[in-house]
DNA sequence: TAACAGTGGAACGGATCGTTCCGGTCTGCT
DNA sequence: AGCAGACCGGAACGATCCGTTCCACTGTTA
C-alpha cells in the first residue's frame, strides 16, 4: 500500500504513523515492565512492546532517561487525581476516592519504588512537593469531616499506599481487587470507632520515607 | 594464650570455639542481609559477620543451601509463635499476640520473600502445611470470639502480614514501630465495627498467594 | 530515485556474582 | 616439640547479565 490517505499526517500508517503508534506502545510496555520488577532489563521492554532495541534508543537516551520519565508521569498522575478530587464536594468522598484512584493506577510502584534508580530533575521536585500540599488538602478535609480517628496523621498516607501496593498476584486485574479489599480495611481501620484503642507508638514523621528518593548505594 | 580452661570444650577460646560462634555470626549476618535485600551477594553476608567467604562455604554448600535453611527456620518460628500463641487461652489474645510477634520478628519477610530463590525440601512443604493449620486454627477462635467481622476470611491474614512486611525504613527498630502501627490500623479494620459497608470483591482464596513459592523465571 | 528517518538485532565491554583454590595460621594431639 | 589438619581470608576465575553502540536494511518522502 501506497500513501493512503490524503489527511495531512493525521490518521496511520506510513513510517511517521508506526514510529508515534511505538511512542505509544513503548511507553505502555516500559510501564507495565518496570512496574513487574523495577530492575527489569530494558531489552525487556523491547520485546514486551515487539520492537527492537534501536527503536527505545532513538527515545531516550538511556535506561535512566526512561525510568525518570515514567516516574514523572506517576507523579504528574497523581498530581492531577488529588486536583480532580478537590473538585469534589463532599470531604470523605473526595478523600476515599482519590485514594481508591491512586491505587487503582498503582501510582506508588510508579513513583516511590522507581525513585532512587535515576537522578532527579528540578521539576520533580516541585511536582513532589506540590503532591504532598494536594494530599495534605485532602487529608485535612477528610479529617474535618470527622470520619478519621483524631491520631491518624498525613503521614499514614504513605503506610496506607505502600501497604496497598504491596498486595501482588499475577493477574492484574485480581490484583486490583485485592488492593481495593485491602484499602477498605485500612481506611475502615482509620475511621473513628467507638471502643478501639489509641494507634501505637510515635505517628510516622515528615520525610520519613524519603530516603527512597536517594541513590541507592 | 595457649588452652585457657580445663573445661572440656564448652566455654570459648581456641579455634573450635570461634568455629563455633562464627556459626551463630554468620547465620544472623544472613538473616540480617538477606531480609534487607533478597538478592544480595553472598560476599555481602561473609562482609557483614566480618569472615572470608571461606568460612560461609565450609558451612553451606552454595547460596541456595543458605537461603533454604534461613527460610526454614524463619518457617519454624512461624510455626513456634503459632504453638504457643494457642496456649493463650484469650481466643482474641491469642490471634492478635501471634499476629504481632510475627510482624516484630519479620517472619515473613524470611519466608516468603525468600521463596523462589531455591527449590524446597520436603520437609519444608511439611512445615508449611502445619502453619497453615495452625494459623487457620488461630483465626477461627478469633473468629469465634466475635471481634472479627463475619466477611473476613483467614487467606486476609497475609494480606496482613503482607502489608506490614511492606513497611520498611533505615532504622529497624524504627520500622518495627511503624508496622506495629500499620498491624493496629489493619486489625481495627478487620474488627466489628458497627456501621461499615461490606468489604468489596472477593476475598483472597486459599493457595492464591503460592506462586510466590514457585521459582522465578 | 536519492536521501534518510526509523528500525531490528547482533556484538561489545563492563560489571556482578557464585564458586573454587591456595597459602597461611593456629590448635589439638602425640 | 612438632606435626597433621581444621579453619580461615581473600584473590582469581568463569559464567552470566545488561546497557549501549553499531550497522545493515526497509519503506517513505521529496
Amino acid at each position: 500500500m501506497p500513501t493512503p490517505s490524503g489527511k495531512t499526517d493525521a490518521p496511520l500508517a506510513g513510517r511517521r504513523a508506526q514510529a508515534a503508534r511505538n511512542d505509544e506502545v513503548i511507553l505502555e510496555a516500559a510501564r507495565a515492565v518496570f512496574l513487574d520488577d523495577p530492575k527489569a532489563p530494558i531489552a525487556a521492554v523491547a520485546e514486551r512492546a515487539g520492537v527492537g532495541i534501536s527503536a527505545l534508543y532513538r527515545r531516550y537516551a538511556g535506561k535512566e532517561d526512561l525510568l525518570r520519565q515514567l516516574c514523572h508521569d506517576g507523579l504528574r498522575r497523581y498530581v492531577a487525581e488529588a486536583e480532580a478530587a478537590l473538585g469534589e464536594p463532599d470531604d470523605w468522598a473526595a478523600f476515599a476516592g482519590f485514594v481508591a484512584r491512586v491505587v487503582d493506577a498503582d501510582v506508588h510502584s510508579l513513583t516511590v519504588h522507581l525513585a532512587g534508580t535515576f537522578t532527579p530533575t528540578e521539576e520533580m521536585g516541585r511536582d513532589a512537593m506540590r503532591a504532598n500540599e494536594l494530599a495534605t488538602a485532602l487529608f485535612q478535609r477528610a479529617r474535618a469531616s470527622g470520619r478519621l480517628r483524631p491520631d491518624v496523621v498525613v503521614q499514614d498516607l504513605g503506610l496506607l499506599l505502600e501497604a496497598c501496593a504491596a498486595v501482588r498476584v499475577p493477574d492484574a486485574e485480581r490484583t486490583r481487587q485485592l488492593r481495593r479489599r485491602q484499602l477498605a480495611v485500612l481506611l475502615a481501620g482509620l475511621s473513628t470507632a467507638p471502643d478501639t484503642d489509641p494507634l501505637p507508638g510515635p505517628p510516622p514523621a515528615a520525610g520519613e520515607f524519603d530516603w527512597r528518593w536517594q541513590r541507592r548505594e
